[in-house]
DNA sequence: ACATGGATGTGAAACAAATTCATATAATTC
DNA sequence: GAATTATATGAATTTGTTTCACATCCATGT
């Protein structure tokens, strides 16, 4: 018989109520019970618990040191089950969170600061590392909501709407091109473009310019810190592109100019992916209309 | 079904092993009970302790949570059963200590501060406030060991005799009693006495001098601490009967004398009481010698 | 000492629960 | 898509807990 719940239970109850027939009523359970229960334990751990001699059973050296483990342990229980209770009332939870698009650290933080506020009960975490598989680690339950511009058709998967940016040219105020109106693909092809070191297929200069067209840069440095590539490019080492809102909310310097792409602009739109039958927890929701709010404070629909 | 050890170390062992068949082997059932057990969590829980949706079994958010609980109430049950092996193996255990003799505090301390060192896995604690009534207590298991200087034959209680000491008379250097060789029972008759605020019959003056003749002081004093008593003995408030290893450890004065109870001399001997069971646990009697040796520091056989 | 009442201990039976066995079903890999 | 690996399930079995009924023990008052 190894020490249970019901051991340290027992213990406590008898402490408490300091004797066997009352505690035997408080766990709901007849004295006789509690008497067998307290011969395993002792039997079993080979020590006595209780100090015989006198009637009302009192604790020995052994038993007090059950008990101070009782008092220990019985509350974490409790709160576990509490943390149970908690996850499906929908006031605690995980909220584990994948990010495709890299600069979306900018925003994201402001976000999740008002959000723990408001849910203290659920757990946040950004995970890093998932760029590339990210709905599928969605989809395992690796993480529970993905930040995202490309909406797939994904069965069990919902992709709500954030908010749209526009992808704009950055380069310094004195670059060339800063006297175009708007950059075309072509314009990069004797550029060093820097961008953020992930996949390219996740840039979106990449993925809706340069590469339907085939157009290669003549060179491309990978920077880390959206205030680094800022500072490259108003320093004349090259050029970005970036989300309109990067821009707008980091002014480092003024001594770089925005362009859009393409004549009429490019516009884009960020997506929260959820499981559906995540998506209605209120938690869940909360979460991607602080991200909405967030935009408009950006500035952006 | 309640939430269990058991249902922990599942839980820990499918999170380690990464599946119910590898956790299986290693808790020593089959697949099935495992599958079953989790059934039975999640069930009365009501969350789904994994993601079923791939085929390693995955933890969800309230498995995640689960674990975290295994994790922390695991170990302190490893930790209360390794206490328990302690106790059989006398590593461990209780050493409460009732005294008796009040002015043993002076040399107990710093038996116990070597005791502490070299069992640190037992609990010693002195409790005050059982002066009367300490030899009962010892039997209740309300204290393990007893300082006192009255064996009496009680089946079950051991008596170590610790060391012998004499009860002296203290009285102030120009006090007219100085000058005496020895003092009786007698000369106290129109002396205020100063005693520590215990019962009288506790006190050697008292048991050993002046109940047997029937002589009262002219008055008695109460005063709590050894050093306060000698100061007022000093002063000449009054005179004391300590034991002679007392005045000789605590020198805050030369202004006092001490003199022999009666012609001879009065001699008493200290003992520690414990249960018979208990007297042969090696850090009881490693606790007697540590006292017997302290009385050789104190210049005393 | 002896009865009395309160409190704990014990064996056998009843009961409840966990585990196994055998097998079904589902996901993954090649 | 067949083979393989992983999990689920129902019925039977085994294991463990609790109850019932009664024995025992201890303290107290007479």
């Amino acid at each position: 018989m190894r020490i249970e719940f019901r051991h340290l239970r027992t213990i406590k109850a008898i402490h408490d109520t300091g004797g066997l027939a009352h505690a035997a009523e408080q766990l709901n359970m007849t004295q006789s019970a509690l008497s067998h229960q307290i011969k395993g334990i002792e039997d079993q751990a080979g020590v006595a618990l209780f100090a015989r001699r006198t009637k009302p059973l009192r604790l020995s050296a052994a038993g007090e040191r059950m008990l101070a483990a009782a008092e220990k342990i019985l509350p974490q229980v409790v709160a576990l089950e509490a943390d149970f209770a908690g996850l499906i009332a929908g006031k605690s939870g995980r909220m584990h969170i994948a990010i495709e698009c890299h600069a979306c650290f900018e925003w994201l933080f402001p976000v999740l600061e008002q959000f723990r506020k408001a849910w203290p009960d659920v757990d946040v975490d950004i995970r890093p590392g998932l760029a590339f598989d990210a709905l599928p680690a969605l989809r395992r339950e690796d993480v529970d909501l993905v930040i995202s511009s490309d909406p797939e058709q994904v069965d069990g998967t919902d992709f709500s709407p954030l908010f749209d940016y526009e992808p704009v040219f950055v380069a310094a105020a004195n670059h060339p091109l800063a006297r175009r109106d708007f950059i075309e693909a072509a314009d990069f092809r004797d550029q060093t473009l820097i961008t953020y070191p992930v996949d390219r297929v996740r840039l979106d200069v990449f993925s809706q310019l340069l590469i339907p067209v085939k157009v290669e840069p003549a060179a491309v440095r990978q920077v880390e810190l959206t205030a680094v590539i800022l500072m490259l490019v108003a320093s004349n080492r090259g050029v970005a592109v970036l989300p309109d809102w990067v821009v707008n909310q980091i002014k480092y310097s003024a001594d770089y100019v925005t362009r859009p792409l393409t004549k009429g602009g490019m516009t884009r739109r960020l997506f929260a992916a959820t499981r559906t039958e995540d998506t209605a927890q209120p938690f869940v929701s909360h979460l991607i209309r602080l991200a909405r709010q967030e935009a408009v404070r950006m500035g952006r629909a």
